[in-house]
DNA sequence: GTAGGGTTAG
């Protein structure tokens, strides 16, 4: 062994007295310890080293290797493996392949992926150990394409590869995914006869399954003539992966009657499948068996836990398994934001991130975007504007992911421009992206922007997929746009994109609220697919439009052979009837959804008003300032009377869709989120409003003329769609 | 060595 002279401070080491308390491994790091012991061995017999176990260890001299192995792995047991340099080193260990190998690993343990590889590709004649601590770190690194590079290298080079390199290659394969690649491999696979190491067919398993072939991952578990709880793991998560959780729940059946006991990582999936669908039962079986095992504490299962019961809805047992954890890790805390954000409780979720933030935890793009879309839910624009800040002054500026959340919620913001804005500044758009800037549009009746920006997306060369499609249909639809959206539905094929059952949802409400429902019932018997809820309720809404009963009947029927308890359905027919004036089937109908128990959903309506969201119901007098929003939505109906307002009170009573009242139609939740608006803001002042039901015919006509009669521009936000009201007109063109 | 949980567009 000899020490390459031209590295100063490896010989000013090597000069060092030969004292090996002096040495003080516990604060070198390993290329003063590596340097050290070449000095040190030159010119003793034998050495003692104190290891990070305390314990003295003795090495002949002229015998490094095993010395070196301790070095290595004590350095690597401390952290100590960052100030090492590469080249020294290897021109010290070039016969020592094994060493080489240890330190690769070592390297690529702390990050240094760079000095790994300099290592390896110094290192003259690397064994089958060597190539696989290269292809595996670079793996782990994520750098998939080098590794499988690495692999590709290896064979030229006539090296053997072992079940060891095929278990790192698969998975490089099943993280690009590389399908091709893969089926190459098992073809060497089985040339080499590995095709009953269960290590290497779990990594075959994976590899299909998260190619999206999972017909194919089954075939490989089925042929195994021996499955660990891996396999079996494998086989439910890849279903669970491509959507087929009935099949990962059959699977875990199977698996259960066999004498293989579960890991607590087998519930992770297992807990996955029962969530989608939407199997409570399932995964609190689940729970039961976890306690029986012991698993209940096992960290990463708390984070499934939380998950499941979050999706599931019970967000409060969420909440008790996330306050299990002192010190939540990213993800636990990123599944508790997003299930509050996915359960409506979007006041929760933004709490929680503000929490995240002031203790510091290190968030990343899933954090963010959750938040995101809570405060889209919230409908704050003031709000907007702070998450927007707070990004713009992060790393997530430039993310993706990121800012199609920050168009999503500016548009639910119902500020389309500032939407605008951010898909402006954001470069390298993907397809989300121009879809989400797409829908954006579609929510605010703005179809010809959204057929514009098609076009655009089209010149900029990123091919559409099947959202895009139900976004750009839902534009035309909210716009009346019917030629159009007919043609943009019979040009799906042209992208290879097979219409769903959404679609074809969109085409029905399309013609149907154009009032070509003849041409509507005519497509729908056409469909290739069985008409669901959706293609008879868009038929049920356009008949409530246009008053055709008969349809409006046959609609209601299968609806209600669908989904018998669904109250919006009952009271969509109640109005056709309404509005034909038939009130003895009206009556009819009322009796019958008093003998289902069902009710009508209570409206209300929210306003923010210096940062403070107020919320009210139809006829709320709870608000501190009521009187003074009586004593508005009086003079303004005084007014909008003035100026030639009156409503159609007979057919509006028998409209059950909307809040029900006792004294007049003016005290309809909007209108009083909007008197309180008028009596809060300077004149001119737009304001924002947010309804969770459909806007009401006489409420839609009347926020027409008050925003003539005030000069004020009023956003509406309702169940389906924003209004722009100003002028005294409304953005949808009375087309909603 | 192989298995897992939390994101964005409708």
């Amino acid at each position: 062994m000899y020490v390459r002279k031209s590295s100063s401070s490896l010989v000013s080491l090597c000069r060092l007295p030969a004292n090996v308390q002096a040495l003080r491994p516990v604060t070198l790091g390993l290329f003063e310890l590596t340097a050290f012991a070449f000095g040190f061995i030159r010119s003793h017999s034998s050495v003692r080293l104190r290891l990070n176990s305390g314990k003295q260890k003795s090495f002949r001299a002229l015998v490094p290797d095993s010395c070196f192995m301790h070095l290595i792995d004590n350095a690597i047991n401390r952290s100590h493996f960052n100030q090492v340099n590469a080249r020294v080193l290897v021109s010290g260990l070039r016969c020592h392949g094994f060493l080489v190998t240890k330190l690769v690993n070592g390297y690529a343990r702390v990050g240094e992926m760079r000095y790994a590889r300099d290592l390896f590709d110094d290192f003259p004649d690397p064994d089958v150990f060597l190539w696989n601590a290269i292809i595996r770190c670079h793996s782990r690194h994520n750098l998939f394409r080098d590794a499988l590079g690495l692999y590709s290298k290896m064979q030229l080079l006539w090296v053997s590869p072992d079940s060891f390199t095929f278990t790192c290659v698969l998975k490089a394969c099943s993280a690009l995914p590389a399908l091709e690649m893969g089926r190459r491999v098992q073809c060497q696979i089985f040339r080499r006869g590995f095709d009953s190491d269960v290590f290497v067919q779990n990594g075959l398993v994976t590899f299909y399954a998260k190619c999206g072939e999972i017909e194919l991952a089954n075939k490989v578990f089925w042929r195994l003539s021996e499955r660990t709880i891996v396999t079996w793991t494998s086989m439910i998560s890849g279903y669970v992966q491509n959507g087929q959780p009935l099949e990962a729940l059959r699977v875990y059946g199977q698996m259960r009657k066999t004498n293989l006991k579960p890991e607590w990582i087998t519930f992770v999936s297992v807990l996955k499948a029962c969530t989608d669908v939407e199997g409570l039962e399932g995964g609190e079986s689940i729970h039961g068996c976890a306690i029986k095992m012991g698993f209940e504490l096992e960290p990463d299962l708390i984070v499934a836990f939380t998950a499941f019961y979050a999706k599931c809805g019970l967000v409060t047992v969420a909440r008790l398994f996330f306050d299990l954890v002192e010190t939540p890790n990213l993800v636990l805390w990123n599944a508790m934001i997003s299930g509050y954000s996915k359960n409506g409780l979007a006041h929760e979720a933004i709490a929680l991130f503000r929490r995240m933030v002031k203790k510091n935890v290190i968030l990343d793009s899933i954090s963010v975007t959750s938040t995101i879309s809570a405060c889209g839910q919230v409908g704050s624009i003031d709000l907007a504007k702070w998450m927007d800040e707070y990004i713009a002054s992060s790393e997530f500026k430039d993310a993706v992911v990121v800012n199609t959340a920050l168009i999503d919620m500016y548009a639910k913001c119902g500020s389309i421009n500032l939407s605008r804005d951010v898909f402006n500044r954001t470069k390298d758009k993907d397809v989300v992206m121009w879809s989400a800037m797409i829908a954006a549009y579609a929510v605010h009746g703005e179809g010809q922007e959204a057929i514009d920006l098609f076009k655009a997306m089209r010149k900029a060369g990123v091919p559409p997929n099947d959202v895009t499609f139900v976004s750009l249909l839902s534009a035309c639809k909210h716009s009346g746009l019917v030629e159009d959206g007919w043609k943009l539905f019979h040009c799906m094929s042209e992208y290879s994109i097979q219409p769903r059952h959404q679609h074809y949802a969109c085409v029905v409400d399309l013609l149907g609220r154009a009032g070509y429902l003849d041409r509507a019932y005519e497509f729908i018997r056409n469909m290739p697919m069985e008409p669901g809820l959706s293609i008879w309720g868009a038929l049920l809404t356009a008949c409530k439009i246009h008053q055709h009963v008969p349809l409006g009947e046959l609609a209601a029927e299968r609806l209600f052979s669908l989904d018998p308890y669904s109250t919006g359905h009952h009271v969509q027919l109640s109005n056709i009837y309404a509005s034909a004036r038939m009130w003895d089937r009206v009556s009819k109908l009322r009796v019958l959804m008093k003998e289902k128990g069902l009710s009508k959903d209570l409206g209300y309506s929210s306003i923010e008003i210096n940062g403070k969201l107020q919320v009210f119901q139809v006829g709320d007098k709870s608000h501190p300032r009521f009187k003074e929003i009586f004593d508005e939505l009086e003079s303004l109906e005084r007014r909008l009377k003035e100026a030639g307002f009156s409503i159609d009170a007979e057919s509006v009573l028998h409209d059950l869709d909307h809040e029900e009242t006792e004294e007049t139609l003016c005290n309809h939740s909007e209108r009083i989120a909007i008197a309180y608006g008028l009596i809060s803001t300077p004149p001119g002042t737009t304001l924002r409003i947010i309804k969770n039901l459909r806007a009401c015919v006489n409420c839609h006509a009347a926020i027409k003329l008050i925003s003539k009669v005030e000069n004020r521009v009023i956003v509406v936000r309702d169940a389906n769609r924003f209004h722009h009201f100003k002028d005294g007109n409304c953005s949808c063109g009375d087309y909603w």
